[in-house]
DNA sequence: GCTACTTATATCAATTAATGATATATTACA
DNA sequence: TGTAATATATCATTAATTGATATAAGTAGC
């Protein structure tokens, strides 16, 4: 995605929509990574290369955020903002839309 | 999508999805654009750019196809391939899977 | 006939997104 | 001791998208 920053399109990429799920509930970088891939039972899998750099642009863009207090072990924690939660909510609705787009074609031409 | 083809990996990018689902019934370029803008509501539209960029490669990957008799007017009309149908009832699938797996958190959470 | 708009196709250069490879350190456990 | 899992991080590379630009044909209004 190219000339234009989907984040000020407004618009989450499949990583991005993924980790502002998994971190609805702080947690560490390394703990997104196993809940995403537990979430979608392996279907997705985010390496550590697009985990950390997607993190940082995240946090640039307040969609999640570092919590003052780390854990115990001096893991960064993060957490999904407001602004995140209501982002993450409208990509759940663009997504929807694109499978009932699909829906009604097939619908119409008897498929499906 | 770098480091690896999305199509290689059998997953559609928002692009060719939209491209692959509109020409389900056979049309040429700009029917395409128009027919997808039509589609989403204005919410999703491809230009020229896109448009001709991602048909030549879809094409190529054979998940649409140029027919032998171009119309009338002689633009080239293009039409989903069978594989073409496969792989976007795919994709049709896994963004469901993709709100699901949101909707089971946001409703664990209590919220929605 | 002229002008403006829509239809229609096409390419290039630029930019963003994702990731394989690699590096480093700590903890767990056999 | 060794080795596997946990945990974080960066770089160079490649893919996907698109703004800008170009071209040409048809059509509608004046």
């Amino acid at each position: 995605m190219p000339r234009t920053d989907s984040l000020e399109m407004g618009e989450l990429t499949d990583t991005s929509y993924y980790i502002l799920l998994s971190l609805l509930d702080a947690k560490h970088g390394y703990l997104v990574m196993k809940t995403i891939e537990q979430m979608t039972n392996n279907t997705f899998s985010i390496g550590p290369a697009s985990l950390y750099t997607t993190i940082k642009k995240l946090v640039k863009a307040k969609l999640i955020e570092e919590l003052e207090q780390p854990d115990i072990q001096n893991k960064k924690t993060y957490v999904t903002t407001k602004n995140g939660i209501q982002l993450l909510k409208k990509e759940v609705q663009r997504r929807r839309e694109m499978v009932r787009h699909a829906e009604e074609i097939f619908k119409a031409k008897g498929e499906i």
